[in-house]
DNA sequence: TGAATTTCTCAGGAAAATCACAGGTTGTAG
DNA sequence: CTACAACCTGTGATTTTCCTGAGAAATTCA
């Protein structure tokens, strides 16, 4: 039976206090992830992010370890960064899906070596990102993963909506009132930041930690400029639903409160 | 001068307060908190303020006796200041992460060293308050990351009600019958100060304690001015609910008493 | 490769918040 | 009733925070 079988991942989602919406596997108990990288200070920061999602982590540093604790873990979906010191990240890959054949991988890459080999991995269902990565992306892109391994209960949908503001995770389309809006890459992350998070205030530097680069070095201000853009396309003469707490930070909220 | 003294006194040791919601672990025990800071003062003043929760707090004044108390103390949350004389708070950071690797962190931060060294470390969820902070402040992030974290008991929400105004910690929105009302952050602190110890005699030296930075040197009168603030705005041509007691301080209750 | 798009820095200016000061008001002790 | 202490609040200076235009740098796409 499934009852501790990692294998049937249905996307049951339930919502928590905060209002956000948790993935769960069929008994309830939280999902598995493996996280794969050699450096430390990234399986840390993967780490912290993903169990804030709720989920369960475990973490490995090398092919062999992976390997390893994926027998042990069982986890529903696996992070893997293709850089291993090991060995070559292909033939962790192998190992992993001798162990796991329908378990979904997201693939970490290093921002060049991407075309030639990873397009062809893809074409499983997995899925991949380059570094360096935004957390807010390493996150939907697993969820979107986890989401759809779990092929027989897919009644999570992928589509936010806050009052007449929708967006959709998997098309990336965006629509206020029924208009489509156009959004750049960034301008799509912050909003799903805001949106996966009504209500709430979110400070600038929570901002800049998950929809920026780990690795952004730059003027904090870029999130006043990029809200400023939000705004610019998804209020504009419209009943403002981005407010400021001067002070505290950015909130998203449905117009007609 | 602000001392008041008798009444400070008698306000100060009133024993456990009615009407405060107490964050308990599921078994009924006090939550459990770690402060790390090398200067005695501050690692006092938060140990004082913390204790007055209900809370059992341990305290270390480098990063190795802060790994060391929490292998042995396991605490539901810590205070970390990043500037520590044996090591790096990063690297304090991560052997906590090792020992505790879901326990949420509240670290305390130069207002300068914000920019670079913050970069990443909210992202799990955690938070941080630069010094000089207010104890309200922290107080209140704490209970944020406790809440949040699924230490805490009950999944308390996060909205403080008093007759019929009512205060969202998380939205930071503020209502009076029904009506929203705008605060500034300093307003809105004091406010959310005056409801979290509901019909009882807050002096001016308690509130210029809590709600104002340790290092605060100015006029004892900005409290006045500030309760003239959150009249004008939250009593404004309605019953009163806050009251000034002449020689002993201010306090809130519903109106309707 | 060149053009279009996107990301980000910088800086000026607007808006808001904080606080000091001081004169007015109210409660109360004597 | 008087005088004083405690409290209230208008005014405006200072500081903080935020917004946004302009353009440079980087990236993407044809």
């Amino acid at each position: 039976m499934f009852s501790e079988g990692p294998d049937t991942v249905a996307a049951m989602t339930t919502t928590s206090p905060q209002g956000r919406t948790e993935l769960l596997r069929p008994d309830g108990s939280p999902v598995r992830v493996l996280v794969v990288d050699d450096e430390q200070s990234i399986t840390e920061l993967l780490s912290m992010a993903l169990r804030y999602e709720g989920w369960q982590i475990r973490s490995a540093g090398d092919g062999s370890g992976a390997v390893r604790t994926a027998r042990e873990f069982r986890p529903d979906a696996v992070v893997l960064d293709m850089m291993l010191p090991d060995m070559d990240g292909l033939a962790v890959l192998g190992r992993l899906r001798r162990e796991l054949p329908d378990v979904p991988v997201l693939f970490l890459t290093a921002k060049d070596a991407v075309e030639d080999r990873i397009a062809g991995l893809t074409a499983g269902g997995d899925d991949y990102v380059t570094k360096p990565f935004s957390l807010e992306e390493v996150v939907a892109r697993l969820r979107g993963l986890i989401r759809r391994s779990g092929a027989a209960d897919r009644r999570s949908d992928s589509v936010l909506v806050v009052g007449d503001l929708t967006l959709d995770e998997d098309s990336h389309e965006v629509t206020r009132g029924g208009d489509s809006i156009h959004l750049t890459a960034t301008e799509f992350e912050l909003l799903r930041f805001l949106m996966r998070n009504p209500r709430r205030v979110l400070s600038k530097a929570q901002i800049l930690d998950r929809v920026w680069s780990y690795d952004f070095g730059g003027q904090a201000n870029v999130v006043e400029l990029y809200i400023s853009y939000l705004r610019r396309k998804i209020d504009a003469g419209r009943e403002p639903m981005i407010h400021t707490r001067r002070g505290a930070g950015y909130l998203i909220k449905p117009a007609v409160s």
